[in-house]
RNA sequence: GCGGAUGUGGUGGAAUUGGCAGACACGUCAGACUUAGGAUCUGAUGCCAACGCGUGCAGGUUCAAGUCCUGUCAUCCGCACCA
């Protein structure tokens, strides 16, 4: 009898090993194929590793080993995204600094990640926080800086009170901080920005060649918001200025009854000395700021909004005179800040006319206006040089067309997307390389004094009002001008804790150098990365931010490939026994850790890939795990079966070349779940045979040992195959021999099942058809009836149809 | 409101893409071995006493529908007055 399987002895020592042995490093042998796998490095967080952790790695886990045994050249690297606030939150909660927070965090995660046993190359390990890297995430801000791409601005900001930062619209969705939830108030801030929204086109563009997962390129279209259509000039009766709007439906312009602007609209600043009502406006233009974000979007049905006296717009068409209002449902930053309204084909614009009692002239037909706005399509009416097209195209073409006759508007295009508010007033964070000079202006820090090193400081408490914690520190915030030597003060905002991991897939192509972000020769082999794995949180913020820097970083020169990641897919959450979303709060967490002790790592890692479909979320169940640890058991116990004479038969040989067809086939799917299975299927009927040969247990062994590395290496060695398991090869199967001799096949009469039936595989149809007539149950059914079809499935089934 | 996804036994989930619904696993029941069983092994297990009925619900197409079409309900996740 085999003993019994010491799981926490076995995976210490291969795990030992493969350190030893730089197993999993990845080679500089050119000549091979290379496989760049990429997982998303993890948040060194002082609550540890999450479950969810180890099922985003396992996925690419799997596919990476499966590689390595495929001949390829592996790199499946990992590191820390170390920068953020949380980490700086625990540091002013316990004394403790950042950095140490940080190195202790690194050290706790570096250890739990090996314990699992995931074969990632440690000679890589970047960390975001380290001065050899943030270097380089100066140099691609300087970069961004010299080709025009940052800029700063003042504007209504998003800003945390609690927090005391400003945030970015994506940090701060549905009006709440995304770190402690509080409400975000409008604060006006001069700001950093990153001109993203130049390569919007580019971002949308590059989706073509790259294979994402469908909904994910469906959510980058959609956070892109790509929108044509036309920018149309109104004129003032009062005076010569020309209020300019965007719309996407320029067709609907003889439909126009009033302009509706953003309360923070500047045009109201400059005439409000012949605006009547400007106290009015003032105080309403107070409420509205007063509103967070999200109350202004909630109170979605009732609409607010105050006339201006004084200010009256010009239909351009129709060069009728009609009313500008102010209104909050009109956004500052989106467009111009202005709408031209058309109650007759808005939901919202009819809304507001309804409410302050504005005419509604229908330009299309279809609807009925008078109950509600139409907004479908239908042939054109009301509309002068438009009447009578029906196609909403060529009404928008030739309006366009009429536009730029008269040269009163153009076409134009729209993102939704903004651009990137890059700083934060935290110290936790890659210190912005600029130096603002009483003379100069804003002066970049000169490439040789990179990195700007984060000074050592006590105190990281952000200042009162926003400032960051750098501001306080004098040695810091003075210098000279590195342009003319006066007098100057550096920059104390930091940079977000997405610039970091913008970038960090191409250090990990050659982690150490010093010259560059990475060398040519090494950005020249590894990129692209050929499968990147995620969640799907990050589809949107990280995935885009990153791929705009490696577009950027293409346009300058300094990388090789136009997009980043060739592949993306993303793994599902797991949620807790309670079918709830894991949180500390719930109370329905898992450690890994726990799991590692009581069942081991590969159980854990098994399981995590057999609990469902990878790409859906699915409930943790620790019952379920066990039958995880029973196959590996039974596995393990297959060594007393193992016979020198007679193996397989024939139809169990079929079973394990289909076996390892299907496992194949299922990790390039990323089908984990049913690859299992198939392997657990295997084992039931091995175990039927009761017997196996060295040679079967030896491809069973290996097929599993993507999933199970610990225990199927032990089992490679305890079966004296010769070498290491991890030097082998991958098994092959022959599709011939995947083909079953027999097979059963349904019979129905009628689309009923009457029999089953064991055919020979290559049986024709007339023979198949002839012993479905011989089955007795087929026959009675049958009997007297006149059969108006037969039809075969070939392997499948047998339909009489009969009348 | 818009967009996306999902809905299958007591549970997690499978189903050559239109061809035997419920693979695999959990759980449950029975048996074996045991001083013992929260270990292991063997067998049974969608529902119903049964004719039969069964993939959220109601229709439709088809010899044949979990899969396609039309409508509808529910849940989850994004986005949200985007002009």
């Amino acid at each position: 009898m085999a003993e019994r399987y010491d799981f926490t002895a076995v995976e210490q020592k291969w795990q030992k090993y493969w350190d030893e042995h730089n197993t999993f490093v990845a080679t500089e042998d050119r000549s091979k194929k290379k496989f760049y796998a990429l997982v998303e490095f993890p948040y060194p967080s002082g609550a540890g590793m999450h479950v969810g952790h180890i099922k985003a790695y396992s996925g690419l886990e799997v596919v990476s080993r499966k590689r390595r045994l495929e001949g390829y050249n592996v790199m499946f690297p990992i590191g820390f995204d170390a920068y953020g606030l949380p980490t700086e939150n625990t540091a002013i909660k316990t004394g403790v600094h950042p950095r140490q927070v940080t190195d202790n965090n690194i050290v706790k995660f570096s250890s739990q990640l090996k314990r699992v046993g995931f074969s990632f190359d440690w000679t890589r390990v970047v960390d975001t926080t380290q001065e050899d890297y943030y270097k380089w995430t100066q140099w691609i801000f300087l970069k961004l800086y010299e080709n025009g791409l940052v800029f700063r601005d003042k504007t209504l900001v998003n800003y945390c009170p609690s927090c005391k930062v400003v945030l970015s619209n994506e940090d701060s969705q549905g009006g709440k901080c995304d770190i402690c939830h509080s409400d975000i108030v409008q604060k006006d801030k001069e700001v950093w920005y990153l001109r993203i929204t130049e390569y919007a086109d580019k971002l949308l563009e590059g989706l073509k060649d790259v294979d994402y997962l469908p909904n994910i390129k469906l959510q980058q279209e959609n956070w892109i918001g790509k929108s044509t259509g036309a920018f149309v000039n109104f004129s003032l009766k009062e005076n010569d200025e020309k209020l300019r709007i965007y719309t996407t439906r320029p067709d609907t312009l003889y439909g126009v009854t009033f302009m509706v602007i953003a309360p923070e609209h500047p045009i109201i600043e400059k005439y409000r000395d012949s605006i009547a009502n400007i106290d009015a406006l003032d105080a309403y233009k107070e409420e509205c700021a007063k509103k967070s974000e999200f109350e202004r979007t909630q109170l979605v049905k009732d609409k607010t909004g105050v006339k201006i006296e004084g200010l009256t717009a010009i239909n351009p068409i129709t060069e009728k005179e009609i009313p500008v209002y102010v209104a909050d449902y009109v956004m500052m930053g989106y467009g111009t800040g202005a709408i031209m309204a058309v109650p007759a084909h808005d939901t919202r614009d009819y809304d507001f006319a309804k409410k302050f009692g504005i005419d509604i002239i229908e330009v299309i037909k279809g609807g009925d206006i008078s109950k509600e706005a139409y907004t479908g399509d239908g042939e054109m009416v009301n509309s002068g040089v438009l009447n009578g097209i029906t196609n909403k195209k060529d009404a928008i073409e030739k309006m366009l067309e009429f536009l730029g006759e008269k040269g009163i508007g153009e076409k134009g295009v729209q993102y939704k997307m903004k651009d990137w508010a890059f700083n934060r007033q935290r110290y936790w964070g890659e210190p912005i390389p600029i130096v603002h000079c009483p003379e100069c202006g804003i002066v970049p820090v000169p490439y040789d004094e990179l990195p700007l090193t984060l000074p050592p400081v006590d105190n990281f408490q952000p200042g009162s009002d926003g400032e960051s914690p750098l501001a306080k520190i004098d040695s810091f915030v003075n210098c000279k001008c590195p342009k003319c030597g006066h007098d100057a003060k550096r920059e104390t905002d930091t940079m977000p804790q997405w610039a970091g991991s913008s970038w960090y897939f191409l250090r990990y192509c050659d982690p150490k150098n010093t010259e560059a972000l990475a060398s040519k020769e090494a950005l020249d082999y590894w990129m692209p990365v050929d499968w990147y794995n995620g969640g799907m949180e990050h589809v949107t913020r990280h995935l885009i931010y990153s791929r705009f820097w490696h577009k950027f970083l293409y346009d300058i020169g300094a990388v090789n490939t136009e997009e980043p990641y060739a592949k993306r897919t993303a793994q599902g959450l797991i949620l807790g026994p309670d079918g709830e979303k894991m949180s500390k709060s719930r109370g329905n967490t898992i450690d890994p850790n726990d799991v590692v002790d009581n069942y081991g790592a590969d159980v854990l890692r098994l399981y995590v890939l057999f609990m469902g479909d990878y790409e859906q979320a699915a409930p943790w169940n620790d019952s379920s795990m066990k039958g995880c640890k029973r196959f590996l058991d039974r596995v393990w116990n297959l060594q007393d079966k193992v016979t020198d004479g007679e193996g397989f038969s024939k139809e169990l040989t079929s079973l394990m070349h289909r076996t390892i067809k299907k496992v194949t086939e299922d990790i390039e799917a990323m089908k984990f779940n049913t690859a299992i299975a198939a392997m657990m299927g295997l084992l039931n009927e091995i175990d039927k045979a009761g017997k196996i040969t060295r040679e079967e247990y030896r491809a069973l062994i290996m097929l599993l040992n993507p999933f199970a590395p610990h225990i199927t290496e032990e089992l490679y060695q305890v079966m004296n195959y010769g070498g290491v398991l991890n030097e082998q090869s991958w098994p092959t199967y022959e599709e011939a021999l995947c083909a079953e001799s027999t097979i059963e096949i349904a019979v129905q009469v009628n689309g009923k099942i009457k029999a089953k039936l064991n055919i020979p595989a290559a049986a024709e149809q007339d023979e198949v058809l002839k012993l479905a007539k011989a089955d007795s149950e087929v026959a009675a059914a049958i009997d007297g009836k006149n059969i108006v079809k037969e039809i075969y499935v070939k392997g499948r089934l047998v339909n009489i149809v009969v009348k």
